[in-house]
DNA sequence: CTTGGCTCCGTACTTAAGTACAGGATACGC
DNA sequence: GCGTATCCTGTACTTAAGTACGGAGCCAAG
């Protein structure tokens, strides 16, 4: 990573972090990027260690963590926890499997309604909307 | 279905489609019930077709449509536009089967994640974090 | 040394699907 | 005919993850 130390305004700093400004200072608000200590009347500069902090941010909700999840994460960033961590990922892993099971259901039966839907044989009613006025659905 | 006709007061039409009054106002709102027009100084009766107005909507929130969605489907409740609701839920499975994958692929990474943690070698840190760090996921 | 573009900070708005509540009217049981 | 349960209406709050904006302040180029 060849970048000049302590360089970086928060307009390049963000987009060296593929977010935009307002999502910087959201983070500093919530506590996932430190707030900036200027002396006052100053412009804060970042260096590539924050962009580290934004890219990691976003490297765990693409794995569906929450921002209060990532800041416990981030908590444990120095890396000496790692039960700790793990139990996190287990936890998040087991969310997803109940979401994978959540959408396999539904996609059955949307499928049977699609089916359903256009084979009417001599009713009058679309049989999709039908079944979902029966509410025979799990 | 042995239900007394316009029977109901908004309290006991809530109970009986298991959501909240406040829900069944807030659906007034948004137009998935209709506005309750009463003559000034009346209290508004409900029926079992309203009950089963609000059990449609839940079905179909439960296969993912949302209220927006919803109110299109009801649009298409008479039944006679077949091709119409065809189409919404052929978009609806497109959107659960785009989710399947990507917990798919959140799946994969979780679990090797996971077995990458606590499996540290030689190294100091935690190596489920160094790979949130190092932010190699897709 | 001015001008235009960033930056800073605080506040308010956004979406979705409700939930909560205040203040007043009405209806029902006894 | 009184108490209270229920209703009606409107407004504001909730969560999550930002987005938008307004008024200053700072800074670098010309
Ligand atoms: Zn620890
Ligand atoms: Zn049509
Ligand atoms: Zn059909
Ligand atoms: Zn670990």
């Amino acid at each position: 990573m060849p970048d000049r130390p302590e360089s970086l305004t928060i307009g390049t700093f963000a987009k060296a972090a593929g977010v935009n400004v307002e999502t910087i200072r959201f983070y500093q608000r919530r506590g996932l990027l430190p707030q900036p200590r200027r002396p006052y009347g100053t412009i804060t500069r970042y260096d590539s260690a924050d962009v580290a902090r934004v890219r990691f941010v976003k490297a765990a909700q693409r794995l569906g963590f929450s921002l209060d999840e990532v800041a416990e994460l981030l908590r444990l960033e120095d890396g000496t926890h790692c039960a700790e961590a793990r139990v996190l990922a287990e936890r998040k892993l087991e969310d997803v499997r109940g979401k994978l099971a959540d959408l396999r259901r539904i996609e059955t039966v949307l499928v049977s309604t699609v089916a359903r839907c256009g084979r009417r044989r001599n009713a009058v009613r679309c049989p999709l909307i039908a079944t979902l006025q029966a509410s025979n659905l799990q």
